[in-house]
DNA sequence: GAGTGGTCTAGACCACTGT
DNA sequence: CAGTGGTCTAGACCACTCC
């Protein structure tokens, strides 16, 4: 028994990936759609909001309902690390210049908002593991938030943590007006005397939870993108955890792997 | 105005998360719930798919509403490139003993299935261009599926392209009989001394089509993560490209990048 | 058979958008 | 203002699971 909601999905959606109705085209009204395929509007209803889920649809309160336009994404480059590494030890007006988000982004820095929270903080279990600390040792927690000026949403919600005790010989690195650093963490930590080796990124997938859809602006049939990264030294240590939440619809991981020769 | 399905929600949400109510715990009934609340029961129905859709719990029919638990994931490495590339070279027995799919879940060949599909196929204007061959060159394709003997939808589907005339030196590479073959893709390349230089990763990840849905087994709340991986041998050129969709929920992908010294 | 979630109806009212 | 999507109701019937 075919299910009515799902009858008048299929029909849609065959419609947009057909061609037939492109992006940006409006559908009919709830009522009109009702009328043509005989159905209750709650019964529409339940098909357009199984489309929205999967991202095919906006729909627009007061306005209809429209077939979606994909985002453009911005790429996010494991290249990106080395290209931090390298500027960290460049003068201060070459790091000011540009940042990592405008890396990835290609937009200027005029463009952008920048916004930095620091708070101290003690190591719960799991960060202490990481971190390779007892439990309790003091860490500075780092919350930051980039984004286009023209635009209400960050790129990404990022929270950094550092083992205070191993910045705390330059006292700059503790305040956050400092913020934006130029030339990132990797410089920061560079003044202390500390160098990274290798940068690990670990990430999932999954719906956001209403909290992200929130901050990060995003619509039903959506996902977010969790990467936790850590950084270790060249003694191996680890010197930064962060996690970063990133909007699946606009953003694309790039990883390269070299290989060693034969 | 509180929107009646969003205040049930929002309790239940946090029952959840305050760890009140379990993962396993079953929910009251959607009757109970529409009594408790003094709300109807579509508008409970609102509320749980609501939360259904955010992946906190698992509705099943005829049973019951449960508090879903989360499904331990198995880890993709980029080490495993290093690792099938050490091992293209090794004697048959050592290529024969493991897989890429057991070096990832840690599960025994024993308890996995394979599927292999061949096909010729014209490249498409997109795919020619990655390839840089002309549009209507001949193309192998392959479609992998590995899946866990006790589970019916498999871990990942992988659709890979070789071009034709670059394998066709070794006429067992274009025999889907000969999968799965011990070594896989590195060691079939070796076969017609082509050696892999590098590995491009492309990802991002969206809600689940309907399809991929029903052939991963994918309940409401979770995301694919749609990967594309590029292949490079010694000389630059592109000789394998291939697309894999992946379970959000229960797949993480780990990434390591080593920075150059100081 | 009892209890559960899944679907559907017909109609009401509200909130938002653009003119 | 008219037209759109968003929410909600009260109740019906169906399909599934377990006993």
């Amino acid at each position: 028994m075919p299910k009515a909601y799902e009858v008048i999905a299929d029909d849609l959606r065959g419609s947009i990936r057909s061609g037939e109705r492109e992006p940006g085209d409006r559908l009919p009204s709830e009522a009109d759609l009702a009328l043509r395929y005989r159905r209750s509007v709650p019964t529409v209803q339940n098909a357009l909001r199984l489309l929205s889920d999967e991202g095919l649809i906006d729909r627009r309160h007061g306005l209809g309902t429209f077939v979606r336009r994909p985002r453009t994404p911005a790429v996010r480059d494991n290249l990106r690390h080395q290209w931090e590494k390298d500027r960290a030890r460049r003068p201060l007006a070459a790091r000011a210049e540009t940042g990592a988000t405008e890396h990835d982004t290609g937009l200027r820095a005029d463009d952008l908002v920048f916004h930095a929270e620091y708070r101290e903080e003690e190591a719960s279990g799991e960060l202490a593991d990481v971190f390779g600390v007892p439990e309790g040792t003091v860490l500075l927690r780092r919350v930051f938030r980039t984004r286009y000026s023209a635009e209400r949403a960050p790129f990404s919600l990022v929270t950094s943590y550092l083992v205070r005790d191993m910045i705390a010989a330059n006292p700059g690195l503790l305040d956050e007006t400092k913020e934006p650093w130029p030339g990132g963490t990797q410089h920061q930590l560079h003044t202390v005397g500390i160098e990274l080796d290798r940068v690990e990124e670990r990430f999932t997938a999954r719906p956001p939870t209403p909290e992200e859809a929130e901050a990060l602006d995003l619509p039903p049939g959506t996902s977010v993108i969790l990467l936790r990264k850590t950084s270790y030294d060249t003694g191996g240590r680890v010197v930064e955890v962060s996690f970063v939440t990133l909007p699946g619809d606009r953003t694309e991981l790039r990883f390269t792997t070299r290989l060693e020769r034969w």
